[in-house]
DNA sequence: GACACTAGTTCGTAGTACGAATTACTGCTA
DNA sequence: TAGCAGTAATTCGTACTACGAACTAGTGTC
């Protein structure tokens, strides 16, 4: 009975959560980059950030972000743009290079997880996304703010 | 449209996948314990494991293990115990201590994750487990091995 | 013009992760 | 049985991640 008893939902969604993040970070190191900045890179893709509201949107300390963004403006994928209005502020943009890798690679990963949803069948996966979405919509808080 | 657009198969499970991660990561705060040394504990609650296997199981260098598991040796957590069978080898086994910390972390991301499923009514939860467990078996390689 | 507030950075500390080199032991084989 | 290939784990150097406290500089208000 017990070898017969399956997971229960935490511990599928945490096992689950593994797996993603392994192919997150297969792709990324495929890519020369640690997970963390190609996470930063496809933050940005939606457009430039600041880093106050990139803190908030990555769930990181301010300091946090400083430093991840030095590291991959190091590589030359991202500027920090300074912002005409504020003088304090400034914005963080992908470079072309940067626009490049992160479009790959985000496509990789969007491949590779499609690829890995192929054992369910077509309607299971948009039942998947589903209930995912909404869960994510009653507890991820980036959800409700576009804006 | 686009703005009813819903996320794809992949999106939705890197945002849940971050979801899950920070759920645990709380938790483990909570603790008084970095994430990752919460996970070593975790894994440890089936019985003690071998450096080398645990490293399998974790998906890290052995290396890393070493530093890991000295870490969390150092908040007698957990014990290396020497393999009598292979002198060069250790079992690395959880104190009291330890046991009692991961049962309770454990617990309480499965109270957390459960509640956050609650806006899934049961068939949903056990169509969501069922569809992970799939994907699971087909590509989270420590699935296959217990043995 | 003083002052509370906000944006971002700096600094110190701890933890995570890798790979190459090393130590110590195992088990085969010649 | 003496040598040796292979394995378990550690050490070391480097890079990255993350936090919080303290700081700098600019904003906006009274």
């Amino acid at each position: 009975m017990a070898t017969t008893m399956g997971l229960g939902v935490a511990a599928a969604l945490v096992r689950t959560s593994h797996l993603v993040q392994r192919v997150f970070g297969e792709v990324a190191r495929a890519h020369g980059l640690p997970p963390q900045q190609l996470q930063l890179l496809c933050v940005l893709v939606r457009g430039p950030v600041g880093m106050t509201e990139l803190g908030r949107l990555m769930h990181l300390e301010r300091s946090t972000m400083t430093g991840l963004v030095d590291r991959v403006e190091k590589r030359r994928l991202v500027t920090r743009v300074s912002d005409p209005t504020d003088r304090r502020a400034c914005v963080v943009r992908l470079s072309d290079e940067g626009s490049r890798l992160a479009v790959a690679a985000h496509d990789e990963v969007t491949t590779r997880l499609e690829s890995m949803t192929e054992v369910l069948d077509p309607g299971e996966r948009g039942q998947l996304v589903a209930m995912t979405t909404r869960v994510l919509a009653a507890y991820d808080p980036s959800w409700a703010a576009p804006r």
